[in-house]
DNA sequence: GTGAAAGCGCTAACAC
DNA sequence: GTGTTAGCGCTTTCAC
């Protein structure tokens, strides 16, 4: 049981120097210059520290100083893609940038996520995506341990959260514009009698986007809105409702999916009422994801640009860290996939095609 | 800029208390009975902690102590869905025994990776699925820095690396017991020439497959392998085999896949040539994706179990770390998924059912 | 240009 | 039963 662990220490660096640890932790540090220290004493205390492999001891370092160099990330289930898409990106950029991720996912409860973070004294927090356990009180702690917070792909309605955000930014999807690109989409592929199909109610997304559909859609008809109030699947939203809409009077060509899984829910429940899609009815869901290369016919769908989410909310939270910026709210836009289950007239699927 | 954090302190509650903070240590790390500490003042510092919201500053901790909580988790890509539920179910496991993950992306390269774990002074890590760029000088660096690792997901069969396997156990996904799978499979379904189409050859669970497949089929027929040599993705890979396979003279009415995405591929060249799937051709892929339950026909494939290997990494690391036992391997087992791809005679596509 | 000394918050050894 | 003291490895302040 020895108590000094076998690393290099600045002060092995001293010893051989024939310096002190005081001047070793300056050059290291690149104060040099600041600190007046000689070129030459500088270069052979680097030649050293190289020489050894000196890796400096966070948790030394972290103790004297106020910084630790340390994000927390906060994350709901990282096997949806476009989570996991957006925490690759936020994950690359931090260690471009020499920070270190603590990531803690949400079903553990905030409290011990909250815990987790104070504790290792993270900066600041990504939390990443909709997460319906979401509280005033996490917010206060956080922000009682200065801890700056930027929220992507998260919506809040709740408005009595709203004084809690002080030290909050947001990067956005702006589903608004995704909407838009649905709608116009299917116009220009000839659809007339567009219907949204919602998913569950607890998702913020939804809101939004079936809102901008009503706003947008009634400049050309009523809005016809498939929404059923079980608490159940996406799959399963997107079948009942669908179900639901076919089993009223409306005449509809199109049909606007809050998202893939509601899509492929209709998909099914079209060709089981032995509808055609996209012959008599078009889909488009909302995510891009994956499966829809493979789903029958291809799904067509918005895709959001995870990268730059990811890439954004480390550059909005390092701005808040250097005081560079007061928090505020960025937008970023997604973009139509269109694939043949929005094509005009195409009954069939698609052959395979030599792949890409 | 003021100096100390405003945190709370093991001394502020030692000032309300009226104790030393060495008893509040003490209490705090539950070794107040071999401390010999009164119930009673036991209870009085549980209880003040409580008020003040105490949480203890991991850096100080980490300083002095030498245990750190913290675990690396060495991954590639997240965005693989074998590999984000894998890294779920590692989070999980960690989350529940009170570990802090510090994850690296392989992509920023072993030698940053390295040196973020030893800084950090990370106690075990987890390697998580196939890597390429993995040499004996990460390894040598961890033994040296005394860090337990558990490999999961990843063969190597470059035996130079095995002297610098220590410290290491693995997780193993039983190969031969998937292939196994498949070609019993394939014959309950009434297939006898069954052949084998490979993926990139850098992917090092792709030569046990091929190895199985071979060994199992040839009490039954001589094996036949489609394989290219292009350096090219994976379901190229599985179109191009294909092909190759079909312009050869020998009958098959069944393929076993590498993975889903060869077998994608193969599926979309069967339909260009003609061939009908399953009817003319059964095909299996493995790793069930999630895209399997979309496609055209939905792909049967094999399934890993990610929670157990998830969990089974966590356990088998922090055996090693209580030095219960010597580094060692373990497999799991996947299983079989099937669906329409190798059904007997199903000329179509299956028609769509409700959702389950 | 460089060094000495203090101290970040905590735990471990030992004293009383 | 509880307190005193030292020190983990580093950065910071100030002295020379």
């Amino acid at each position: 049981m020895k108590k000094r662990l076998n690393r290099i220490r600045l002060i092995d660096i001293a010893e051989k120097t024939h310096l002190s640890v005081n001047t070793i932790s300056k050059v290291l540090n690149g104060r040099e210059k600041e600190a007046g220290i000689a070129v030459e004493t500088a270069k052979r205390v680097r030649k050293m520290a190289d020489e050894l492999g000196y890796i400096p001891d966070q948790m030394a370092r972290c103790l004297r100083a106020k910084n630790t160099d340390t994000i927390g990330v906060y994350i709901d289930k990282i096997t949806d893609h476009v989570r996991a898409e957006t925490l690759h990106a936020i994950l690359q950029e931090l260690s471009n940038r020499g920070l270190f991720p603590l990531i803690m996912l949400a079903e553990a409860g905030y409290e011990k996520c909250c815990e987790a973070f104070i504790r290792n004294r993270i900066e600041g927090l990504i939390l990443c995506g909709t997460m319906q356990a979401m509280n005033a009180d996490f917010f206060n702690r956080l922000y009682e341990n200065k801890i700056k917070t930027v929220i992507t792909g998260c919506f809040f309605h709740d408005r009595n959260l709203n004084n809690v955000f002080r030290e909050v930014s947001f990067v956005n999807v702006d589903n608004e514009r995704g909407v838009e690109l649905q709608i116009r989409h299917l116009h220009e592929q000839g659809r007339s009698r567009i219907a949204f199909l919602s998913g569950p109610t607890h998702d913020s997304d939804m809101h939004i986007r079936k809102k901008t559909y009503m706003d947008l859609i009634k400049t050309v008809h009523e809005p016809v809105v498939g929404q059923i109030d079980k608490d159940t699947s996406y799959l399963e939203h997107g079948y009942w409702s669908m179900d639901m809409l076919l089993a009223g009077r409306q005449e509809i060509d199109a049909v606007i999916a809050f998202d893939d899984k509601v899509a492929l829910g209709a998909i099914r429940c079209l060709h089981d009422k032995g509808r055609n899609v996209p012959g008599d009815v078009a889909v488009i869901g909302f995510d891009n994801s994956p499966e829809d290369d493979y789903t029958l016919p291809r799904l067509s769908s918005i895709s959001l640009p995870t990268q730059e989410i990811g890439t954004k909310s480390v550059e909005l939270l390092l701005d808040r860290l250097e005081n560079k910026t007061k928090p505020k709210t960025i937008y970023v836009l997604p973009s139509l996939v269109a694939r043949e289950s929005t094509q005009p007239s195409a009954g069939k699927p698609q052959k395979g095609n030599p792949p890409d």
